[in-house]
DNA sequence: ATTGAAACTTACTCGTGCGTAACCTTACGA
DNA sequence: TCGTAAGGTTACGCACGAGTAAGTTTCAAT
């Protein structure tokens, strides 16, 4: 039973918890770093109804006004936190793009990036994202930042495409590439709950499942529905 | 902008609605379902956590307490919408399996069955489902559920594999099955929301995207990382 | 006609937890 | 050494919405 099936209901008050931050006088920018830390580590522990303010605080070494004051509502602070840890994504991913490589390679860096950055924030990213996805005041942003990735990953499989002097109709580009996206967010979960796998194979054994088929359609081949 | 985002912030009071069922007096059995389809609506439309029981009680042509004394707490009531719309998707799967087919046409028929329960409940399932597996005490029995068609799945490819002579290590094959299950409900999240898309060609696009992949892995061809 | 149970209502209680008002205290520059 | 602002606290208001107690109406069977 090594799957705690995302907010992994611990009840557990404390337990070994990564030390709660100093109670002694801190400077802003690292309280609203500690104060983040503690929010993204409580939202994705108990999910977003369920964290309580107190707890963040408290977790922060500090009490609830304070955050209220540094960081602003319990929503502020939620998107806060999905912002600090989608910019991090962001750059990671930035650092691993490289245009002039054939297309197979740049699919391949992307995918190694993101599962080597889920695999490093394994219990931040993969469980903030999902409930973002859900979760009303949020749903609207995370859907604008998920159909960004969408389209990029339709353009670039299209321009392999082009390279190869095949054309595909628009829908069924977005289908690819939805169905990239959806694989690796289905993995990335898998990931974030098996602390032993090594993110580089994750990354590889996608690209198995869907590559060697992007390859094939990329060729003409593909497959029809019998009669 | 066609895409509502999932639960779509939708404010406004009633609009068109599916008409409120009737008021007067009505058998028990039938109240039930008219409470059910008014939670998964309501459900649907606002999250659990926003959805509010008076709400779901008007839409059902009834008082709040009604609801109680049928379907219990607000929990147990989504449970209930959650088991009523998962037993139809699973019978609606039973009714297109076939084990005698060959692996494709076993996947294809099985797609097809999934893709056309989604656009039949195009805001039921999905919404619902999708909320479930990030809320705190849904979670659980969902990731189960889950793990399920996971695990059949993996067999089934496993199957697929030895009949073709070829073997494949555990994890690849749950890598294989989670990268299919996840591109399912990325497409399935994109049917909900295109009310244009045939569910058949869904499917089809789907069984593009990794079938013609995994024929390739059956015949011993994978993709290799770079040195 | 009468009874009783099933269908349904109004009108509450009450916990929870966000957000804040009002108040300390330590550092440090003038 | 004093003023002030940044860092910090305690203690509370209050809305919201789940859940319920107590009662009313309708129907169907005897």
């Amino acid at each position: 039973m090594q799957n705690s099936p995302l907010p992994s209901g611990d009840d557990a008050p404390a337990a070994a918890r990564p030390a709660d931050a100093p109670r002694g006088r801190v400077p802003r920018a690292e309280r609203e770093q500690q104060m983040l830390d503690a929010a993204v580590l409580v939202f994705s522990r108990r999910g977003f109804h369920h964290a309580n303010m107190d707890e963040i605080a408290e977790l922060s070494g500090v009490s609830k006004p304070m955050v209220y004051a540094y960081l602003g509502t319990k929503e502020e602070l939620f998107i806060a936190c999905l912002r600090r840890e989608s910019a991090r994504l962001v750059a990671g991913l930035a650092a691993a793009a490289d245009p002039t490589l054939p297309p197979d390679q740049q699919l391949w860096r992307g995918l190694k990036g993101f599962f080597e950055f889920v695999g490093a924030h394994r219990d931040g990213w993969s469980v903030l994202y999902r409930q973002a996805r859900t979760q009303q005041p949020f749903s609207v942003e995370v859907a604008a930042m998920r159909e960004a990735v969408v389209e990029v990953i339709t353009d670039r499989l299209d321009g392999a495409l082009r390279l190869e002097g095949r054309q595909v109709k628009p829908d069924d580009l977005t289908a690819m590439a939805l169905t990239l996206v959806g694989a690796s967010e289905s993995l990335a979960d898998w990931l974030a709950d098996h602390p032993d796998e090594d993110p580089g194979r994750t990354a590889t054994r996608l690209m198995n499942a869907v590559w060697l088929g992007a390859d094939q359609l990329m060729r003409g081949v593909s497959w029809r529905p019998p009669a």
